[in-house]
DNA sequence: CGTGGATTTGAGAGAAATCAAATCATGTGG
DNA sequence: CCACATGATTTGATTTCTCTCAAATCCACG
């Protein structure tokens, strides 16, 4: 068992119910440490990988890149996820995926993966649901790139990141570390970074946040869920959910 | 055998290698027919349904209504498909599901899917590789509303539409006939329904489509593509890809 | 025909982008 | 320990895109 696993399984019993026969089996799965600095294309999009790349340290995104160069951010990742999950079932990357931070990864093979789901079938339900909490979140991000302004976006964005690392054991009492730039949040958010820098400074400036370097302090977290329009049903972060 | 599983059958093989056995044990789905006028919700958010809904004949969508009344669509559906088939793993309903048309439906329960998959482990497989591609089409919809422009936006949710139909049959020769409205694509796109119709005369004005009730022709399908930054490769047409 | 929904047009306001430059950190090498 | 280079954040001025509001026209259908 590895350390690499354990992440995995804070990770899954988050949203599902595991029988201790099963938290065994994925603890034995077989995998390949790697250590990567940020910035770091782990997969790319037109890429055929053989295997899912588990995140057990750091931050990593996916993200598209247009012909004009153009980036739009798709999702964030923290550990315990397997953010190339789909490609045991999709062969070609439709997009990439890369560190944000220094990652420690795990690589599972494709057949390892696919061996566990068959042998213990109510994992594969677990891995399946995971891809289906995933595509929630993708759909909630469209609603915030389409249909909400600028700084309600960036107010969800915070709180659904909060949230997320809440249950994971990475954030409480309304603070978190997650070192992401302007830059990089105009990218999620389909902004310019100028625009989130102006954004940002009205949210401190209702007393919403407190950010400095990568550390987000909630200040007014029920005003923050109201600006944003966030309810954390989408997350599914109970098994019954 | 009933004409619905034949549709969704027809749907399965665009993506999906199935054997004899697998197509067959799919037809013997015990599946329920239902009517539907347009506009009706099929499943609405916060329902926890114990159903499927596989779309048989019209056309529906997906969407989410913020407390404000706006609205943004996140995807559309076409017959074959079976939109809410998260369902079957995340139990609360995140969303609605919507008819944009008259629809024929069939309801097939939970349960039946389940033992279905249970039987026919490349069943599952299939029915997880079509929730996996509904997620890449998320992810496409993500960047069209996060980093396209108005114009563009729309010439690529119009090669969306066209593929997709095009490879169940329901469109060829560059020409299909999708009855939506002009509001309801702003919707899709971020849009106000104003400017929806100037772009839209854009397109027509340079060439790349006529469009009148309903029925399009993409006149200039490779200009039209590189307008709108199109690439198929996320709609995983092919069993392979 | 008349009615209601859908499309179209126009004018003006607003949100966010772009461009450019200044400031602030941070980490490095002298 | 300070000078400097680099990247991130901040500020300002201007432009562009898209929205909103309002009214007119078009079109299917009863």
């Amino acid at each position: 068992m590895t350390d690499l696993a354990v992440a995995l399984v804070t990770k899954l019993k988050v949203s599902n119910n595991l029988s201790e026969v099963d938290i065994q089996a994925i603890q034995a799965l077989p995998i390949r440490r790697r250590d990567l600095e940020a910035q770091q294309r782990i997969v790319a999009d037109g890429d055929r990988p053989s295997d899912c790349c588990l995140l057990f340290s750091g931050f990593a995104y996916r993200a598209k890149t247009m012909v004009d160069g153009r980036r739009q951010v798709l999702s964030l990742h923290i550990p315990g996820e397997i953010p190339d999950m789909q490609s045991l079932h999709l062969h070609v990357m439709d997009h990439d995926l890369v560190t944000m931070t220094p990652c420690v990864i795990g690589l599972i093979s494709h057949d390892a993966v696919k061996a566990l789901g068959r042998a213990r079938p109510a994992v594969a339900d677990a891995f399946w649901r995971e891809t289906l909490i995933d595509s929630a979140i993708f759909r909630e991000w469209i609603v915030n790139v389409g249909a909400r302004p600028a700084n309600a976006r960036l107010a969800h964005l915070l709180m659904e990141i909060y949230r997320r690392l809440e249950a994971i054991g990475q954030a409480k009492d309304d603070e978190f570390v997650f070192p992401i730039t302007q830059a990089d949040l105009g990218e999620c958010l389909g902004l310019s970074a100028v625009h989130v820098n102006r954004v940002l400074q009205e949210l401190r400036r209702e007393g919403f946040v407190e950010v400095q370097r990568g550390r987000f302090r909630i200040l007014e977290r029920a005003k923050l869920e109201a600006f944003g329009g966030f309810d954390d049903g989408y997350l599914h972060l109970k098994p019954t959910s």
